[in-house]
DNA sequence: CGATAGACTGCAAACGATTGCAGAAACGCT
DNA sequence: AGCGTTTCTGCAATCGTTTGCAGTCTATCG
């Protein structure tokens, strides 16, 4: 079918081993046969084939990333980091869907060693802990986005604490005092983590915290819309909602809707993490971005890394770190709103430039 | 490093062909030492190493997916349903992300041939037509969403004449006679068709052609913002615009949004491909559904087809059809508005009667 | 000029599976 | 019991590479 190996060694009337050598470039080979078998090679078109290559060598060329799904748009862009800078170094990434279900994830993972992965970046359910400990022995792993409690792999995480508390820092510079809360499920790192950034702020503000207003649980739209209703409905509704969570986001627009909620005028609204339609939208919507891009890139760094290390065998590439935090921003736009609050106008412009000034530098750890 | 078919083997007391034999089913193999090997396998925890066996049959149980991009909603999702599909019948999908780019394209298309992937479903650039034909000699090819003239591949398509012509109809029908329409290049099929399809409707209507609300090109948002701006800066501007192309919606929201436009009061705005966010904006937009679901279902059942057909030297899997149309459905939210016209009140109350029942049933072809 | 190191090259054995072919065992039949 | 079938099993080759080892050739030095 394609040109192999002993096709070209014919054609240079050499053995299959010398060509092998010439072409890899390992072991000694003469300058002239080796241009000569590189020439021939290109002529008949000769491309090696990974499947034999991989069978010797052990290795796939096969690098793949597992999320939860695709209609999030911080996977969506790491899925294209990803890919490309893969692309760039001649690994192939195999994308995979668990959907955040950990019967799926476990399928997933025991398929991919299966094929050999020479790597694996993996933003974990936290339900496979276990397995991905016993996979991490053949195979090099990053976890991404969360943690996996039960395993010491190493990880890249957005830096949750910092975001949230920034988000919930921008609200009180603006005058806010009852702030609403919607964030992922608390058995997630992510979850507990922006929980915890606001209640600093809401501290450091002295602000006494008020769990009327913070509601956590597993998302999809429709959750994220009961919460806002729930939020909206108490006796003293917060004059703004941080939806510390990215799903919900659909859901609490959709209510503000329904009820001919202006934002920002009626409403303050703080989102976390960027869609590529935020901007557009009117009013622009403001939000904590996570970084998803550096994420990515952090991500495929390390795991080079842990790859390259494992190939010269110089142990498992571990660096004595365990986790990697990506600064968060915020991104201001047009959904939250200074509050005039109970006293006069303005009092807090010098407040306000200092929130600029935060948001402008990026949270690095 | 893992249990292979020789470990079970010398587990068994048998030799590694009959195991072979038992564990795969092929051959003959007595009731007895087959269970007895199963039994073994499991015990052993052996899990046959996909490379090897490529290596023999000359497949990976790899098949890929081609896309421009994954911020296109219709791409997440047909990359969803696909890898779904795939998984069930223990085929790992690798996720290729080509931007539309005809290099980049081709680059990916010899990377995954070289990895000998069973089958491959393309959104093709439609500027590699030589190496596609070429390659599917070799793999089993699948077209999707879009043609590539220079082949004769099987294409999996929307019905894009049917869905403008349901869509321009549906504005016709409210009363619209100046309908913009902002459409992609139209060295696309998908361009082509958009078009002609909202060129027919407007003939039937007896509406005639003005070229100064036509504007086709390729798109980025702000494209589409260029494009809406010098729409509305006619003279007489247009009451609706039907934006038949998924990039530029966001660019022309915006300029509806920055000139204060009131949709659909002030203007009518029909999409051409759902995105999750649409039926949560306000207004919720209403769209020509191009099918994304059932297309990549349609994909990815030929691609198996064929595969199967190769696989068992059946012929090529060509059954006669070149071509398949999936449906487009008119998805009514709020973003188009009845025009009362120059003459009196609504006169149409029939009319938009029949315009809903087209709108409910699918456009089977 | 012969020995010897050094630079190349080729042979053949892997890697882990599948598979054609032939030998072995088991069975039924006369 | 002897023979032919049938049913099962094992040997060995194969897929396309890589790689340890041994052999060949050239050049250099004494």
């Amino acid at each position: 079918m394609s040109v192999t190996l002993k096709d070209v060694a014919q054609a240079a009337r050499v053995s299959v081993s010398t060509a092998s050598r010439a072409l890899t470039g390992t072991g000694l080979t003469s300058e002239r046969t080796q241009q000569r078998l590189v020439r021939i090679a290109r002529e008949l078109g000769y491309r090696p084939n990974p499947i034999a290559r991989g069978l010797k060598t052990g290795q796939s060329r096969l690098v793949a990333l597992l999320v939860h799904n695709l209609t999030n748009a911080s996977f969506q862009v790491m899925a294209e980091v990803v890919q490309a800078r893969l692309k760039a170094l001649g690994y192939q990434m195999l994308l995979c869907i668990g959907g955040d279900d950990p019967q799926q994830e476990s399928d997933t993972l025991t398929t991919l060693v299966d094929h050999r992965i020479d790597g694996l970046i993996v933003v974990p359910t936290g339900k496979n802990g276990a397995q991905l400990k016993t996979l991490s022995k053949d195979v090099p792993i990053v976890c991404l986005v969360r943690r996996d409690d039960a395993t010491d792999l190493e990880t890249v995480l957005a830096d949750d604490p910092q975001g949230a508390y920034l988000g919930t820092r921008h609200l009180i510079e603006l005058g806010h005092k009852r702030i609403g809360l919607i964030v992922g499920r608390q058995d997630t790192t992510s979850g507990r983590e922006r929980l915890s950034g606001y209640v600093r702020a809401l501290r450091e503000a002295g602000i006494t915290r008020d769990d009327a207003l913070i509601h956590a649980g597993h998302f999809e739209p429709e959750t994220g819309a009961t919460f806002a209703r729930k939020l909206l409905d108490l006796p003293r509704p917060p004059s703004a909602i941080f939806v510390a969570n990215h799903e919900a986001t659909l859901g609490v627009l959709r209510v503000t809707a329904e009820r001919n909620i202006a934002v920002p005028d009626d409403l303050s609204l703080l989102c976390y993490e960027d869609m590529p339609w935020f901007e557009w939208h009117r009013p622009a919507i403001s939000i904590v971005d996570n970084g998803a891009r550096d994420l990515a890139n952090l991500a495929v760094d390390r795991l080079l890394h842990r790859m390259d290390a494992r190939g010269n065998s110089k142990g498992n590439g571990n660096d004595g770190v365990r986790e990697y935090r990506v600064g968060a921003k915020l991104i201001q736009r047009d959904s939250c709103r200074q509050i005039d609050g109970p006293a006069p106008a303005k009092p807090a412009k010098s407040k306000s430039s200092s929130s600029k000034s935060s948001a402008a530098k990026s949270a690095k750890v």
